[in-house]
DNA sequence: CAGTCTTTTTGAACCCGTTCAAAAAAATGC
DNA sequence: GCATTTTTTTGAACGGGTTCAAAAAGACTG
């Protein structure tokens, strides 16, 4: 399918620089000019050194793509940080980290498409679904670990242990909301954003019901189920694509 | 940012002829060869027509896919018919529904993940999220308002009208979920569609429960709102980014 | 320092999707 | 039937991502 060649590791301090300042390069123009705009050949150019070169150490668009995305990750984290320490109940925790999340994305909106775009491709390596060892999704989820150990809210043992992994997939849900959102300053998200956690906030609380007891196990038995193949199968079946060529 | 021309309407029969010929050569190529292999320039060789006479009549390579994409619905409505008729439950219709849906569309498997990207591309006239227009969104919810217009669930009312449109964003999850299953037939989907299902089924006896009815209520007024910003936004504001060139 | 092995760098080449002006063929009007 | 207009068809060209063999530059060894 997609070659996707890896990404060279560097084995001189030249290399080293040279691959940090077509990375560099790479991300401004991504963020000046957007996706489609910014070619390989545009950014090498830019940079100094050949497209061939540029290929040696990034080992496709996608690879830019997925250092950019590495860095708004940390904006979201840094920006998170104040929040996280004053606020305590999980509701106003949630609220924060969300309406923080689409404001550090919100520059990059109109390519955003494009890189939930590729990184919704089975085949990816930047695809936080499928590979396990993708530490974007292992970052992503730890800020939402985070989120739910240091509230104090009461929850179910057995759903606590799932909520961050849960908080993640409704984290993705905004996001994707968000990509299609055309309202002006992204208004309908901001307002999806309160609305939801609202109710989830809700939902939680009713879940310690004896009433819903039954549907919570079964419901976790599942989602625990999901998050074990997700993190397991990768391995033996999923690169057999690759190889089967002719 | 994505040109993506519109397809012509043919004006003669030889045009009309010239047009079906490339399209079903492309189907053909597409399902023997996949969406990568499946180019262009060999849809038009194989069917003995010049490349520009094929972009004359479909304006890009997503347009082929749409075609494609359609065809299998149309499969998948067909097959669902029988059940739909001998089915009185809604969780035995559904369930149905849905596994007929991964049969369907199981013979496309390597390639669907490309689908889903094309059509997860806010800019693509594919994208079913955006456009309210698109049929393919239509056609889709339909069958979900049969699925459950027929079956004589006991489900409140307001709940009744959304639900379709809240089982069409389930069946896309699971869809979403099947693209990235790797196991042996499929065997995880098939398990997720089970259980969900009968989550699913519990959950909708649940809504009537007086305990749920202001979540409910507040849960069905936030997805009524943002299905009527899918169906009415899209004229206004979306279309800016078409003409904001230079 | 000379020779060898690695890493970095290059630039040409390939294939692909897409565009476009102009040729060929059909349809239309008189 | 001929001129004009419309539709269909062509093929070359452009710009883009990606590959690759081989040159250049460095690192390492004796």
């Amino acid at each position: 399918m997609k070659p996707a060649k890896k990404s060279k590791t560097t084995k001189t301090p030249k290399g080293e620089q040279t691959k940090a300042l077509i990375l560099t390069t790479a991300l401004e123009m991504l963020h000046e000019r957007g996706y489609e705009q910014t070619t390989m050949r545009g950014i090498a150019e830019k940079a100094g050194v050949s497209l061939g070169n540029a290929y040696h150490y990034f080992g496709s668009k996608d690879h830019l793509i997925q250092a950019f995305y590495h860095r708004t990750h940390e904006d979201h984290l840094r920006a998170s940080r104040p929040a996280l320490e004053k606020e305590a109940s999980l509701k106003a925790r949630l609220l924060s980290v969300m309406r923080l999340k689409i404001d550090t994305l919100e520059p990059y909106h109109e390519f955003a498409g494009v890189l939930f775009q590729t990184a919704a491709d089975p085949h990816s390596p930047l695809n936080p679904f499928a590979h396990a060892a993708a530490p974007v999704r292992r970052d992503s989820v730890k800020l939402f670990e985070d989120l739910v150990a240091g509230s104090k809210a009461r929850v179910p043992d057995d759903l606590r242990t799932e909520l961050p992994y849960l908080l993640w997939l409704y984290h993705m849900g905004i996001i994707l909301f968000w990509i299609h959102d055309t309202s002006r300053k992204r208004a309908r998200t901001y307002r999806l954003i309160d609305q939801t956690v609202d109710l989830l906030d809700k939902l939680i609380s009713l879940a310690s019901n004896p009433l819903l007891r039954p549907v919570r196990k079964k419901a976790l038995k599942l989602v625990l189920e999901l998050r074990e193949d997700l993190t397991s199968e990768t391995s033996d079946e999923a690169q057999q694509t690759e190889s089967g060529d002719e």
